[in-house]
DNA sequence: GTCTATAGCGAGATAGAC
DNA sequence: GTCTATCTCGCTATAGAC
């Protein structure tokens, strides 16, 4: 169930260290490299201040490369943006959904315990942040904020996410057959928003707390977060 | 316990219709008018867009007055923001510590269940949500928006909330008296993200839920959240 | 493939006329 | 109390030199 979702350096798709003969290998590998570190940036700023609350010069600027740059490889800022959800959504999704189909196999022909799907959920986010890099805590942080906002939720998230979340909306009404869809999907959503938060890391629950929780303490979140979801889940949805 | 925090047009504190004499009273009740003007703009914008997808422009003409007054009256930018959360902020957390007072004294010495907690700390939203006016639901989702930035949320949640939600994690701890600081405050933590994704009605669950749900139909979030959420409770801090 | 230079625009803030 | 006019700054995006 370690569905490989970490790596130190996220695998931009297919490397291909010998583009060509000559000496054109070298300078594309490099620009591949110079591309992650443009997304890097752009992901932690966005993740800070929002589409709006961050420059093109800022980013280039953290990224070490010339403005120019980022208008080359990714074109106009929005789509920059787009890219950054794009490259570890993919990659998160696919973990998710193997994990949510292992514990599916585990039990069947009965569904599994809605435990066990709220965990497929977020395990592969534990590995993921429990990583050294940096670079998969920004990307939650980016979620939380692009799944909070009116705007660009509706057309980011829906994008990226969707699909993958009707596969698990569809697995938890499999746990509770004689719920309705709406009970389902209000359920889902206190789970979604619980998770956004969490993703969000403010500090703010480490003073509300007098320190007895630390918001970066993803761990101590999940711990209480999977029985208490399967709690509300059981007394709503029945069963 | 109908505390009484939605009115027409959310009473800006002292009005004095008469305010010295003369001709003088028109002209200030018209600026009175006016900087609600502004903060009701305001409001809606920055809950759309951010802090930073914003401009004071857009503002006031959306205001229907002209740009100069917006820093006449408030200020610069960060000051308007700041009032726009202050205004509704300080009638909300009065109606929900009225409450949560009220419910401790109907099972008093006892605790009250916890669901009474989370009601108090609910239903003067749903009040304020079903007036007429957007100014509720607007200022909702601006506190959707700044709870989950990682810069907003820490100073400025912060500032007009801590210490509410310190009396309410007194409350919860009341009810749970073996639970540590550190459960009670990670369910509260799932609380506020479950209500921070509500307030902000992204419509996202509507077609997620193929319109099972409705984002904008906060009756049913919050009928389903009260139980949810006190069953987690229960759960994680036993009792 | 990379960077310099700049076009073209719109922001926040304010001085001073009315 | 209100608004016009403007100052100064920094932005995105791109054309063209290297």
């Amino acid at each position: 169930m370690t569905t490989a979702v970490a790596g130190k350096k996220t695998a931009g798709a297919g490397k291909s260290p010998s583009a060509k003969g000559k000496g054109g290998a070298r300078v594309t590998a490099r620009s591949q490299e110079r591309r992650e570190l443009i997304l890097d940036a752009a992901e932690e700023l966005f993740a800070l201040h929002g589409f709006d609350g961050v420059t093109l010069r800022q980013i280039a600027n953290q990224a070490g490369v010339d403005v120019a740059l980022t208008s080359y490889y990714f074109g106009p800022k929005l789509e920059l943006f787009d890219a950054v959800l794009q490259r570890r959504g993919e990659i998160l999704n696919r973990a998710r959904l193997d994990a949510l189909r292992a514990a599916e196999e585990e039990f069947a022909p009965e569904p599994p315990p809605i435990e066990k799907v709220i965990e497929a959920f977020l395990r592969p986010l534990e590995i993921a942040q429990e990583t050294e890099d940096r670079g998969w805590r920004n990307y939650c942080a980016l979620i939380a904020y692009v799944n909070n906002s009116p705007v660009w939720g509706e057309k980011m998230i829906s994008k990226h996410f969707d699909k993958l979340v009707r596969e698990f909306g569809d697995a938890m009404h499999r746990c509770f057959p004689k719920a309705s869809a709406k009970q389902i999907y209000w359920c889902y959503h206190n789970l979604s928003g619980a998770l956004s938060l969490t993703f969000a890391d403010t500090g703010r629950i480490d003073h509300l707390s007098r320190n007895a929780c630390q918001s970066h303490d993803f761990q101590s979140a999940y711990d209480c977060m999977i029985p208490f979801m399967a709690a509300g889940f059981r007394e709503v949805c029945g069963g």
